[in-house]
DNA sequence: TCTTTTTATGTAGTTGACTACGCAAATGTA
DNA sequence: TACATTTGCGTAGTCAACTACATAAAAAGA
């Protein structure tokens, strides 16, 4: 590893950028892990897998609150998990608009397998950010920039 | 905002996805921001500027490793920073392989400008991260990950 | 010198997120 | 009850990164 990184550099200017290309590496490792281990699942479904098999059956919408993300993902994450047979879907009697979503019996049989990847995953990160106290920086960076945005914060100093 | 981030709740197996959700939220404010300001640069556009003005001239290599790309992804940004007219590309006269790019009067005219805007995001994001030993831990986390990545070390917890 | 390997760049195709918009059902209001 | 507003879902289009592959020039080696 060359020790040349001019984002480095750039102190707190070139912070988020650092951000996005740790995230963008470890998902694309995530990516890669699935694959090595042969396994027909993508990254990032765990999430959808352990919120319904924590809380049980979800729509569209609840789901996307719960996990914070905008509907069309949720979407887009959910029908691939369908098509691979993971997840049921039916419409809510009492609300005809809503689509309540559910882990399949496929699910049921394969999360065990699947939670033993995903308990050494956890484990790999906890032991690598031993010490640091990343959970709570992350914390931090949530309340401050989902609250009063990277664009507000800005545009508040400009005026200065 | 709601108190019902499930991601949140999963400890250290939501962790690269906050930091994806962060990331790519703060992008998208960056992007807003330039709209906002009537400005017609794109967010990550600064890393070229930052890295040309202080560092002179580079060909597309030298500036993916710089800034820790892709090569593809630098092709990509500094095409569309030369249809703007930020930059200028020559031939190398001793490698016809290499294409050097490097900034533009226009560039030049602009930077004052621009450094305005990133000065002000710069201490934004200074302030927020205010007491919180954030650029420490990005470092650290870039010195875990990017040498034995996500995958390795699960693989290695997966071993046991 | 001729051939093989490495390096530099470019293109194509994939991925995962987003916003904007449209439609239909439910809810609120006059 | 009729109309307007809100809510839930879906589609379309955008964006930034990546990998894999192709091509051409330079460098290395037989």
């Amino acid at each position: 590893m060359e020790n040349n990184d001019f984002v480095k550099e750039l102190g707190y200017l070139g912070f988020t950028m650092r951000l996005k290309r740790i995230s963008d590496a470890m998902m694309h490792e995530g990516r890669r892990l699935y694959s090595d281990l042969d396994v027909d699942i993508e990254p990032n479904w765990y999430v959808i897998f352990k919120l319904l098999k924590s809380r049980g059956a979800q729509s569209v919408t609840e789901i996307a609150e719960s996990i914070r993300m905008a509907h069309p993902s949720v979407i887009h994450i959910t029908n691939k998990m369908m098509d691979a047979g993971y997840l049921i879907s039916e419409k809510d009697p009492n609300d005809s608009r809503k689509r309540v979503l559910d882990l399949s019996a496929r699910s049921v049989k394969m999360l065990p397998e699947y939670e033993k990847i995903w308990n050494a995953g956890e484990k790999g990160v906890e032991l690598a950010l031993e010490g640091l106290n990343a959970l709570e920086i992350i914390s931090a960076l949530e309340d401050k920039f989902f609250n009063k945005g990277f664009k507000a914060r800005t545009l508040e100093q400009l005026k200065k």
